[in-house]
DNA sequence: CTGAAAGCGCTTACAG
DNA sequence: CTGAAAGCGCTTACAG
């Protein structure tokens, strides 16, 4: 490996300055050395060793970011604008999945304080135990009382900057579209369990309820279901056969429950959209694709990757801070039009 | 921050001492001085500077992984092995993202050189101009050169380390399957453009066909697509406006496309399925959540990604090694059996 | 088995 | 502006 020293030798300058011609906020070298040793370096192919440079420096070129599964698209457009606003600032992303266990991420950030990365972000939703909460939050704090910082990506219930996933305004918006198309009445699908992003969803279903006069039936599903498509399918299929006709779309909180919804709605033999409504959330899904298309909410995920970067290259700030990010509903032709209640 | 020097320190040994008992696999030390170290560690929090650990050793705990764009689920499967099978290793995975364009990639290559990373894997066919392909060939090598490992992750056309994304074996068996269930002429659906994927793809089609009987038309679209859902809508558009109707499947070379095909058919006033089959490959849209399902090829690229770090950590051998992975097909209601040649 | 010492490749005061 | 030197936190022969 071709190093510094080399490089030095080759301009005929020593590594001190070597070192400052090859630094380009550096301004004490005359233009003539850091030409010279700017052409060795290339002559040469020359990389700076980054390990050698981070324990000299102590900080390395780094974000760290912690997500339950590299698969969900939800994760994935959050992380891809998180690693071009990282290549900008000429830093590396380095990805970590949890597999959803809780305290596999405690294990993880532990493993991660060894990489000293410049900034570790934590993205998604918490839900789970007061006590593995407790030892995240510990983790996290011990790590920033080390001088790294810690962005959250998600929800605000971090002591931390936070990029905010309009989960919230997002419901909210979704339930002013579904009045403005004639909705009246509508059914949640939602997981089971507790956790902070289906807490925001729901409060924000409630505003547009208050907002609007939708009706929203709270209903708690017949059995527990999980965040995927076979818990929307399984809720749904419930609901349906209880038979709450009046109910005129089934509003779930990911798109994946919403396809499930979907399916179960034709299983049930009804015509999702022409006979009963189906909104989802996140937009994540090629919503395009499915028949009829899925009316959804862009949470502007790649904006909220992008904003965590940010946030954690900027400089430290004394308070917190907490970016806001818009929501947008995406229409499509599983909610059409109603008039006053009446199925088209 | 506390350092392994505070480690030994507390423990009452000298630093030498310390490192030794906190690596599991060195023995030159007694027990009860090992046992000491770990309980200093532990009760410092002590976490080994990796950087420093780095820079001494030479070796980084890293596999860097390039791929064009992180939000591909083709990539994210593949990707998501990869990390299971590197924190297994107790080794991280960086993710760098080139957004598809092949000077892109090189430079990358030379910002991730700096990271000295134990290995380099490149993913994803690679198509584009000769001079590219060179330039990267050359990046690569001086790599290797260098004392870091290269792996390839799918097609067979580096000169390094492959996990072989079985693209061609799987094409063969998808033209069976559609023989089996009755198909006696295709019509394919791919993008232009001339990638080492692709022509994998149609090697595979092409073998599958001579073994089958099965016609496949080769046509040259009329217009140049790209390879996405809308390539796939145009491409298909086309086909069904030249009134081909002798065809009776339209197989496409990626399953998006192959979504956009289905598109199409029903905007001719057709029904993908009971009117004209229609397949995709890789298997990595939520194909049931489409209607009908779409019959694709799984190309275990969980496996492939997997495969990848196991060739990256394990010792390098003096030839050329080349993992093969199976394929799979599955067969959903976008291809329902025909009786021989008649629609049902 | 153990510790003092050298060395990994950088950066950065410190004196010229 | 420039270079010799110290130091970042580790690991590992080298002598006990």
């Amino acid at each position: 490996m071709v190093t510094l020293r080399d490089v030095a030798k080759e301009a005929g300058v020593g590594v001190a300055t070597a070192s400052r011609a090859l630094d380009p906020t550096s301004e004490h070298v005359t233009s003539s050395a850091r030409a010279r040793v700017l052409a060795a370096a290339a002559s040469l192919g020359y990389r700076p060793n980054s390990s050698a440079r981070a324990t000299t420096t102590g900080a390395t070129p780094m974000v760290a970011i912690v997500v339950s599964d590299i698969r969900d698209p939800y994760n994935t457009e959050l992380i891809h604008g998180a690693i071009s606003a990282a290549r900008e600032r000429g830093l590396m992303v380095t990805i970590t999945g949890t597999d959803h266990a809780d305290d596999d991420e405690v294990r993880v950030l532990r493993t991660l304080r060894s990489q000293r990365p410049r900034a570790l972000v934590v993205a998604g939703a918490r839900g789970g135990s007061n006590s593995s909460h407790a030892a995240l939050l510990r983790e996290l704090e011990r790590y920033e009382h080390d001088g790294g910082r810690v962005v959250v990506a998600g929800e605000d219930e971090l002591p931390f900057d936070t990029a905010l996933v309009p989960r919230r305004e997002g419901a909210r918006q979704l339930i002013v579209a579904l009045a403005e198309l004639g909705y009246r009445s509508v059914s949640l699908i939602r997981p089971d369990g507790d956790s902070s992003g289906i807490r925001s969803w729901e409060t924000g279903i409630a505003e547009g309820a208050r907002q609007t006069g939708v009706l929203v039936d709270h209903v708690t599903h017949l059995r527990d279901v999980p965040m995927s498509r076979d818990g929307g399918y399984a809720a749904a299929s419930d609901l349906l056969r209880e038979g709450r006709r009046e109910v005129e779309a089934l509003v779930a909180a990911t798109d994946s429950m919403a396809l499930g919804a979907m399916a179960a709605v034709r299983s049930a033999g009804l015509t999702p959209g022409a006979d009963i409504g189906v909104a989802g959330f996140d937009d994540v899904v090629d919503a395009d694709d499915v028949t009829p298309g899925l009316t959804s909410v862009d949470l502007s995920l790649e904006s909220v990757g992008a904003s965590v970067v940010e946030l954690a290259t900027s400089a430290a700030s004394e308070r917190r801070r907490v970016r806001q990010f818009a929501a947008r509903v995406v229409v499509r032709g599983s909610t059409p039009p109603r008039v006053s209640g009446i199925r088209r």
